[in-house]
DNA sequence: TCCCGTCTAGACATCTCTGTCCGGACTCCG
DNA sequence: CGGAGTCCGGACAGAGATGTCTAGACGGGA
């Protein structure tokens, strides 16, 4: 015993790390630390060493829990595919009383980030412009996703061309509003999903069904 | 002089290579081939050793040219400023009988890929989701463009206050439609600018302002 | 108390990219 | 012919990232 006399933590303050409590760093807190980096800065800047400094601790903590950096970003895709695509297939697949009421099922998992995060889906798309087989996978993802869309007009007695058209326009319309990284105030975003609730189905939209998606954006915005 | 006998030209097969003609790299060659894996793979990937081999010539070249890596980036951003924000000051500058005639000189310049490069705006926008000086830079440039559009508006009468609103739905919603990498054929995407016309004029589209677009969009073609 | 499984620090080799230096080939020009 | 200027290849050092290895701290169970 030389110089280091206090070997008890490996942590030499605790109370101002987001992680009070934890005296060990797990293996969900590397993939969080991954995911937010990744949807920040890119791919690129999720490094081994950037994620151990953020977590207060070696790189050595990573390589027991993850193989090597490949099998943490894999890990990465196989979340965001969880997450996000099967946000909307679950989503799509939702009893509704009209079709009003299931595309309003539709707009609700984009408008919780709990259950949609937009900012996961826009950085793996950035980040499949570079590798091959990340582009591979989101664009299975894109198709999966819109057959759920479209099975879900389907089920409401569209002929399949037209849900087919209609599935399209709505899941473009998605990704198109989040690439322009709009931050528009809940009110008129509300508004103008009513207003494509009437394109979409051709009809005026349910009164129960936008009264649940009002309920709903409350809620979100109450917690 | 031991085994290498032939040492006339750095290049061994000028023939299949895309400069030919060229015995020597350019300061341009080295920009040009930049430019194009900064658009195709991200401004991590520009990297001095990948554009040389590229060019088929050693680093070495490339410190002759430019003073670092650094420098070139920054030569990078300066040829994208003067390329698209210039061309869009210039076409919102130019003499038109109307308003019409106006926002077709606007359409024109992003029509032809040889006036506004919108593959090179799209990834200048994503490398300055990651470096704040880009993203300085960016923002300053959508300023100075959107301006340019504005005073375009109130050239023809618009109080300012329509002027900007007008000038950002039009500006925003060129942004959109590269953003979501439409291939749309041009038939169809002239058909929706003749329609935009009368948003953004009020009025029917200037039939003349609208055969000069068609014939413009037409040399495009058989070039 | 002691041992064993869990988790981490630090040292190490290796790889990639950057930037510098030197020398040589080529061109132009006197 | 020859010298200066232009351009490039190759060797080198340094920084930073990955992955491996070993020793050791911690906690729980026999």
């Amino acid at each position: 015993m030389a110089d280091r006399a206090t070997p008890l933590l490996h942590r030499d303050d605790p109370s101002k790390d987001p992680l009070v409590g934890h005296v060990k760093v797990t293996r969900d807190d590397w993939l969080n630390v991954a995911r937010d980096v990744l949807v920040s800065d890119g791919v690129a800047d999720v490094k081994v060493l950037a994620l151990g400094q953020r977590l207060e601790v070696s790189r050595s903590s990573f390589y027991w829990y993850f193989k090597s950096r490949k099998h943490l970003l894999e890990a990465l895709l196989d979340g965001w595919e969880d997450r996000n695509t099967q946000t909307i297939i679950d989503a799509c697949a939702l009893p509704a009383p009209s079709i009003g009421a299931a595309v309003c099922n539709f707009f609700r998992c984009f408008l919780d980030p709990d259950l949609f995060d937009q900012g996961l889906d826009f950085a793996v798309r950035e980040w499949s412009r570079r590798d091959g087989r990340v582009r591979q996978r989101i664009d299975a993802a894109d198709q999966t996703r819109l057959a759920a869309v479209t099975e879900m007009f389907q089920r409401f007695g569209y002929p399949p061309s037209d849900a087919d058209t209609r599935a399209r326009i709505l899941y473009f319309m998605q990704l198109g509003y989040h690439a322009l990284e709009l931050r528009e105030p809940m009110d008129s975003r509300l508004e103008r999903i009513e207003g494509y609730l009437r394109g979409f189905t051709g009809k005026e939209p349910d009164p129960r069904a936008v009264a649940a998606l009002r309920s709903f954006v409350k809620d979100l915005g109450d917690r």
